[in-house]
DNA sequence: ACTCGTCTTTGAATCGTTTCATTTGTTACG
DNA sequence: CGTAACAAATGAAACGATTCAAAGACGAGT
């Protein structure tokens, strides 16, 4: 029958005031047991549920904070919601997602839309420049933290991961190994992947008689690693390179599949691979594959945290946390 | 500087009164040129947002979406999210989802924090009996639609698709092809595996000299599928089945790399393999994946569809539908 | 009996929007 | 010139919660 008893119905059918009923919501310490109980009874029966909308506008904040991923279906921005939910939940708040796909409209939809909730905050992974409307944001109070990309601390915080460190464990480890004639597959236009490269060219300008070189592929996708697979297969043994790093686990995926196909190379005992990313499927791959590994939980639970430092410090304290990823070790480059 | 300018702040600027800001915001016809354009300059220059609380408020419902999903990393589910966002943003609504991870008090929770906002309705993939939760729900006026599960038309409306027609084709298909022995993988304690089974099991009962054997895996994952292909591998030749239907398409990769790692076997000549789901990796699999496909995205446009039904309705007229599965034919079970 | 302090309860004011009955302004027509 | 018809603008009331100054209740101490 009620469609939706109201504080004030509440208030009428235990016989107190609506400050009291607040009271007993908000404040239980302040109400005689004897009124909670039939206060707390009444709610029960009548079914009342706290409109949200009303507590809202009178806070002036919602309780609510905005995240934008370029991409749900991503293991690791699903694993970043997750652990931003985490912690949101532990500071009584909770995590809106909005999925702009990559695609500037939808995500300025998003942060339109966020805007007129009156987030507490916005966690944004951008797709393109968005540091003008970032400063809008910060002026109306709304402080940002940029996810998976470095900020200029003059305006907002971040948190990302050194995408150099990882090409440099990478290619540091596929040395450390004994491989010296290395090969890195990925599409440098990318800025991660650029950054990946950057870290394993550093990593072979270390060691003497160690050389990379660099094989652009179509795309981040098993079908481009297996492309790039197929051409190492038809060199001659002797001009294929020892140890091959991809700029992303499906690009492996692919290389793996091309290389084990017709038999004539092992992994890793004539080709070392190690991928980038380390996705459920690395583990389970014909070879198990090497990878690197991004910390999504660590990534998420910052985001939080350094929202909660703008706020306290009323949008004025920036701080960029860099993260360090972390060299997992599997059988496809295992000791040569 | 401006905190946030409320629509008062807006009129005394462009020196008229709320009620006509209100209306060049919602009820653009009824305001004169002029005024319109003096009000679209105060809100510009003022940087004025609408608060959504305040609305919801007078308003008495939000235009928001609730979706509880199993598990948002699931590409099954991000892409149901991804097809409802994309239907209720064309009826001028916003989803939020909320990732129950199959856990009973995450579910609760949502449904409980849904209800605060106001929702318009509910999309919910119940982790167990929701159906009292509902009862409750629609006696205040909210709405539900069970996603990927049938619901009982006297309560409520459902969106699913049917698995023993998913499990038939997959069985026909195989048997169309001419194979005879037919064997099962996946773990059939799970309701939709049985469904899947049961299917299977009808399309072999059609066919004179056809059979099925049921091989139960440890789990839904690549690796209890390398466990139950390594053993088919260990059968004698003759032993073994001429074709393989494995719950869903994990278990299938995870067969396809036990029986191609010994090259003793051939994947489609001696086995063919059909998975289900058709997740992406399915097509870029060493010999790509036969596979069933679950309408998604005709899944979630068409929740959306019988929530709005509901809603005109006013929650009284409910409707089961039903999708069936598409067969997706690959090199994996390529002609015998 | 009176005062003081503590604990509990009260209820009006407030948040920012939308709505709608009224008022004000303008044009057309007899 | 009067008035009917219509368009545009007004501003108070309402939505449902929280807050807070003030009032009320009660017991202890003198």
């Amino acid at each position: 029958m009620s469609q939706t008893a109201s504080i004030k119905d509440v208030a009428t059918h235990a016989q107190v005031a609506v400050g009291t009923v607040s009271n007993v919501l908000n404040y239980p310490d302040r109400v005689s047991q004897r009124t909670k109980e039939r206060v707390l009874k009444s709610i029960a029966e009548l079914g009342f549920v706290r409109n949200d909308a009303a507590r809202q506008l009178r806070a002036g904040q919602s309780r609510t904070i905005g995240l934008i991923v370029l991409d749900v279906g991503n293991p690791f921005f699903s694993s970043v919601a997750r652990a931003a939910e985490d912690a949101a939940a532990a500071l009584g708040s909770v995590v809106l997602v909005g999925d702009s796909g990559q695609d500037s409209s939808r995500e300025a939809h998003y942060m339109d839309l966020f805007q007129e909730q009156r987030v507490q905050g916005l966690l944004i992974s951008p797709v393109g420049d968005v540091s003008g409307r970032i400063d809008t944001l910060r002026e109306r109070g709304v402080p940002t933290v940029l996810v998976d990309e470095l900020a200029d601390t003059d305006r907002c915080s971040s948190v990302s991961v050194d995408d150099q460190e990882g090409g440099y464990l990478a290619a540091k480890h596929l040395l450390d190994t004994g491989r010296r004639r290395l090969a890195f597959v990925g599409t440098p236009s990318i800025r991660q992947v650029a950054s990946r490269l950057k870290g394993a060219q550093r990593a072979v300008g270390e060691v003497t008689g160690a050389s990379i070189e660099v094989l652009d592929s179509a795309g981040q996708t098993v079908l481009a690693g297996r492309q790039v697979g197929n051409k190492l297969v038809e060199r001659s043994p002797e001009k294929r390179p020892e140890a091959v790093f991809c700029s992303n686990d499906l690009l492996a995926l692919g290389v793996m599949q091309s290389l084990t196909m017709l038999r004539t190379v092992r992994i890793p005992e004539d080709i070392a691979l190690i991928g980038y990313d380390d996705i459920d499927f690395a583990i389970s791959a014909v070879v198990p594959l090497s990878s690197i590994r991004q910390p999504t939980e660590a990534l998420g639970r910052t985001a939080i945290e350094l929202l909660a430092e703008e706020q306290e410090s009323g949008g004025t304290k920036h701080r960029a946390v860099v993260f360090t990823p972390e060299l997992v070790v599997r059988q496809s480059t295992a000791g040569a």
